[in-house]
DNA sequence: GCCTCAATTATACACTTGCATAATTACAGG
DNA sequence: CCTGTAATTATGCAAGTGTATAATTGAGGC
């Protein structure tokens, strides 16, 4: 008796992928890049290690698959709340800063991700360019949303503030996932708003809108 | 014909240890965690794989104390700044706060290994406790250069002020290792400065002092 | 109900990893 | 020069890695 095959349930290729690529994120976040192992993700995702080669042409492939996924969905979140936001440059660049600066941006999970990627990021030319899409279209926007802000148009010096800003909201990002305790509630995106605000010049601690805007369905 | 046996030189414990760990920063630094195998170390360090396990009882041995080694390096190079540094306290702040900020300490090496010690720190209690040791002696440091300000000595205020200018340095060191091109030389420094003051209520830029101290022997 | 075909599983393989142990060799002290 | 000993190398091994391939099985169309 060599035991019963096991029973399994076919499902579009999609959701597989999907389930795949979720199984993927949560280990690495857990265990860092050593600890998805195609069994582990197989195991996790609720199938055998075969199927990944069935849907991924190699390991490799499913991890920038991966990767993607979560810069899009990170992107995603973060500028989520200009949808809400009201018309007044000041107010929607501090709605952007505070809403990247706390859940569900910042997250430990996201941070150990970040760090767990990394490496890779650097040496796969294939993730590099994942990456270079991600960054610059978020500096697009944030840049976006300072040359909307009143005082003299100058591209040159709206590039220059836009990167020392998101220099220090990617980092503010970062300490708020490394310690989540150290901060009271608000407090790291005030200590963002007063940062940016500093470098820009505007008291956008004072302009930021009054309701975080909770999700009231 | 089984070949010669390879020739070697007895070296002292130090040495051969030093060397090992070194080895291990390298290769993480460079590859991630993943290339650090007892293989690669022992190859860069110019020995065999056995000598490890002479040394060190186990590899995770080797890791953390590789982990302790990097960790006192770094926040050696920046107390260092204040052995040259100025009685006055806003000068003083303002110094360390540059130093942290600009390499040595800012370095995209450091950054590759942070990333890749991460989890290890979170997963491992040996290695969260190195990284507390480390962590509360330099905030330690900063409160203490915080609380030497002109103003009211309120302990509790000094200890919130030290976590968050902790948190904006840290977060600007990472996205200075992280995007080296993106700051033009000492618009980091300024940034931190500024990012540091407006919490403080300092005019920080204003207080460094005058040359970033060029070694000149 | 059967038949087809793709989705899924099972098995095998070559390779790497960390670790243990035995065999050597460099170097100090007589 | 010899000899002991500890530093160093060489070899082997069990476990885990990614991947390739063959064997099964679920589910829709006739």
């Amino acid at each position: 008796m060599q035991g019963e095959r096991r029973k399994f349930r076919r499902e579009g290729e999609e959701r597989r992928r999907d389930a795949l690529v979720s199984a993927a994120l949560d280990l690495i976040s857990e265990g860092g890049p050593t600890a998805a192992t195609v069994r582990a993700i197989a195991d996790r995702a609720g199938v055998t290690p075969g199927l990944i080669r069935h849907y991924f042409q190699t390991k490799e492939e499913l991890t920038r698959e991966a990767y993607r996924a979560l810069m899009q969905r990170m992107s995603a979140e973060n500028a989520a709340v200009l949808g809400a936001a009201p018309a007044d440059p000041a107010a929607r660049l501090a709605a952007f800063v505070a809403a990247a600066l706390r859940p569900p941006v910042v997250d430990p999970r996201s941070m150990g991700l970040w760090a767990g990627f990394l490496h890779q990021v650097r040496s796969d030319p294939a993730m590099a360019e994942i990456h270079a899409e991600t960054y610059l279209g978020y500096r697009d926007l944030l840049q976006g949303l300072i040359a909307a802000l009143p005082g003299p148009a100058d591209p040159a010096r709206q590039r220059a503030l836009a990167i020392a800003c998101n220099g220090v909201i990617d980092g503010l990002w970062l300490e708020g996932c490394a310690l989540p305790q150290a901060f009271a509630p608000g407090e790291l995106e005030h200590i963002g708003l007063e940062a940016v605000g500093a470098i820009l010049g505007f008291d956008l601690a004072a302009s930021l809108p009054p309701a975080p805007t909770e999700e009231t369905p």
